[in-house]
DNA sequence: ATCCAGGCCT
DNA sequence: AGGCCTGGAT
């Protein structure tokens, strides 16, 4: 053990201070510690740069389930194209969804898009009237908004001290108390004690960029991490948190690629409660191959699913250009192994 | 080819 | 607890 404690001051720490070993203290030092890291090694990132809710609420969605790295150019296009609330809330959703193809996780676009819509509507009608709401409580009712964003929101764009628990702050807590699978009131707990009231959104993104820069999942740069002091894991990262078994079911599934007499596609629209809902694609139910050439199978793995996908060509009366719809990245494969043939 | 990270909703 | 997507690592 070697008396290294958590939040306890190191035996020379308490010395030169004569053994008057403040409450506050305990807190205030990892906590500093973080912060002057963080403004020292922060990326440099545009949502960073604005105070406006509504652009900061975009970046947090994008970056709900997609890295930094490829979510940049997606909060660029869409919060060029929808510099507002009203201004998405005015447009149609499929607009959002083409802006938002490859990224995955469509129905993040579509909750986006009502959330702009409800925003936009008059107080008197239950809205907000075209600006975000400060309060977590107000933001957890927005659609697409759960515990994380509305911390998230609250505190950076609104300076709520209110402690964020994301997938980084989750690694880098359960290695700094060495648990494996703390619970979530330990983890909120545990990021409140690391919060700065009175820099609540620095603190909150301090602790998810140190999780994002160097208490990586992987390799992690423990000789360039400012808590190494109070790592309890330090002996063994890698082993916090625990990782959950996923078991994979694999499915079989038919594509129909129906080309007209232009080369265009058939394609419709998905439903939006299921798979790539929302976004187009050719038929893939319901599929009579009968007369129709097989021309390959294509595999894409989803986080719960394998999925097989046999694609089949055929011929049909009037398709639909494939630049005009939102196309999720498993149909464009699909799409380009049949033209290929 | 297989595994993994990343929040919200139902 | 299970569904939802993609890119990067292995």
């Amino acid at each position: 053990m070697g008396g290294r404690r958590r939040f306890n001051l190191r035996q020379s720490e308490k010395k030169a201070i004569g053994g008057m070993v403040l409450e506050k203290n305990i807190e205030i030092e990892p906590k500093s510690k973080l912060l002057s890291w963080y403004y020292l090694n922060k990326r440099d990132l545009p949502w960073r740069e604005t105070s406006d809710p509504w652009l900061i609420l975009l970046s947090e969605i994008i970056l709900q389930q997609t890295q930094v790295s490829r979510g940049l150019q997606y909060w660029i296009r869409i919060s060029t194209r929808f510099p507002t609330p009203k201004a998405m809330a005015t447009s149609d959703v499929e607009e959002l969804l083409s802006l938002w193809q490859g990224a995955g996780y469509y129905a993040r676009a579509r909750r986006l898009h009502a959330l702009s819509v409800l925003v936009s509507k008059r107080k008197s009608d239950g809205g907000y009237d075209g600006e975000i709401p400060s309060s977590v409580d107000e933001l957890l009712k927005l659609p697409g908004i759960g515990p994380y964003t509305a911390s998230a929101v609250a505190s950076i764009a609104f300076g709520v001290p209110t402690p964020v628990v994301d997938g980084n702050v989750k690694r880098v807590s359960s290695r700094i108390l060495a648990i494996e699978s703390p619970s979530t009131n330990t983890l909120r707990t545990w990021a409140g004690s690391m919060l700065d009231p009175k820099r609540a959104g620095d603190s909150n993104q301090a602790l998810m960029e140190l999780g994002a820069i160097v208490c990586r999942p992987k390799s992690p740069k423990c000789e360039l991490c400012p808590m190494t002091r109070w790592c309890l894991g330090i002996e063994n990262p890698e082993s916090y948190p625990s990782k959950k078994k996923t078991r994979r079911l694999t499915e079989e599934l038919d594509a129909a690629v129906l080309i007209d007499p232009y080369g265009r596609p058939f394609l419709t629209k998905r439903e939006d409660n299921g798979r790539f809902g929302g976004m187009w694609g050719p038929p893939m139910n319901d599929i009579d191959t009968t007369s129709m050439l097989n021309v390959g199978k294509i595999t894409h793995e989803l986080s719960h699913r394998k999925l097989i996908v046999s694609v089949w060509t055929g011929d049909c009366a009037t398709g639909t250009d494939p630049k005009t719809v939102p196309i999720s990245n498993l149909d464009r494969k699909i799409l380009d192994m049949a033209f290929a043939i």
